[in-house]
DNA sequence: CTACGAAGTAGAGCCGACTCTAGGTCAAGC
DNA sequence: GCTTGACCTAGAGTCGGCTCTACTTCGTAG
């Protein structure tokens, strides 16, 4: 147990449902606002503030978001003040992708919703004619 | 050029947005519901029938239905009528992650959108006090 | 004092879905 | 008769995002 401010890894993969591996992969590719502080022994110590840039990170990830352009964006937030509107480029850059992926989406699932419709009406009359005979 | 029912590799490519390496692909691993015809000089002969396939195939695909589960699918088809309920069960199984998918993009898409907001405003209030001055 | 569990590092391995390479066949055009 | 281009096969390579291995170091519990 650290302090109520600083987590162990572990207790951060709880909080996220990231991997302690996956932590450490996301912090070697520079994903985190802020480096993480050590404890004694080496050990990461994580804040609050930590767990919920992680868990926007997971967001964009789930999102598609490759890692390189979280690490682009993640950049341009640890240089501070001043640079809002290369931020900005990059989240409405990332929206119109979602938008787009949303609609993609849909259109998959009007072709499933079709097909299962079909099949579910066939699969219902072969079952009525069961019962009837 | 073939009959007008026959299809090179090439023009399926075109038809479908698929490389030709991945029509190879997708043949070997089983996801066309009727086995490719071969014309002379053993080079494949697509019929539109095909192509209607792998248009769902690749909606299949894009919606994030793995390959292995496009096979079982496509093996049920292969096998003929008397499974159509084993097909609805793969169908109504995908359309359910599909909708958790949107759901997910949908929570996603809220969150890129409130930062997108605020970025804006931000923004905008930094160009409206330089035009001021 | 020994064993355990949770942490550390560096780097190898894995998985899915293609993509590409190497080497060959064949028909049409110059 | 030679080149070009589209096709063929078998199998190797790529890429992204982790995941896992090997080995070490701690701090605490039995």
């Amino acid at each position: 147990m650290l302090g109520d401010m600083g987590l162990s890894i572990g207790q951060v993969a709880e909080r996220t449902g990231l991997s302690v591996h996956a932590l450490r992969y996301y912090e070697k590719e520079g994903i985190l606002a802020h480096q993480v502080h050590r404890g004694p022994g080496g050990r990461r110590v994580y804040t609050q503030q930590d767990v919920d840039w992680l868990r926007m990170c997971i967001m964009l990830r789930m999102s598609g978001m490759p890692v390189p352009e979280i690490r682009r964006y993640t950049d341009l937030v640890r240089q501070g003040d001043g640079n809002e509107s290369q931020r900005l480029d990059i989240l409405k850059e990332h929206q119109e992708r979602v938008q787009q992926q949303m609609v993609q989406l849909q259109e998959c699932m009007d072709l499933i919703t079709y097909k299962v419709g079909i099949y579910q009406d066939y699969v219902n009359s072969i079952a009525a004619r069961a019962v009837g005979q």
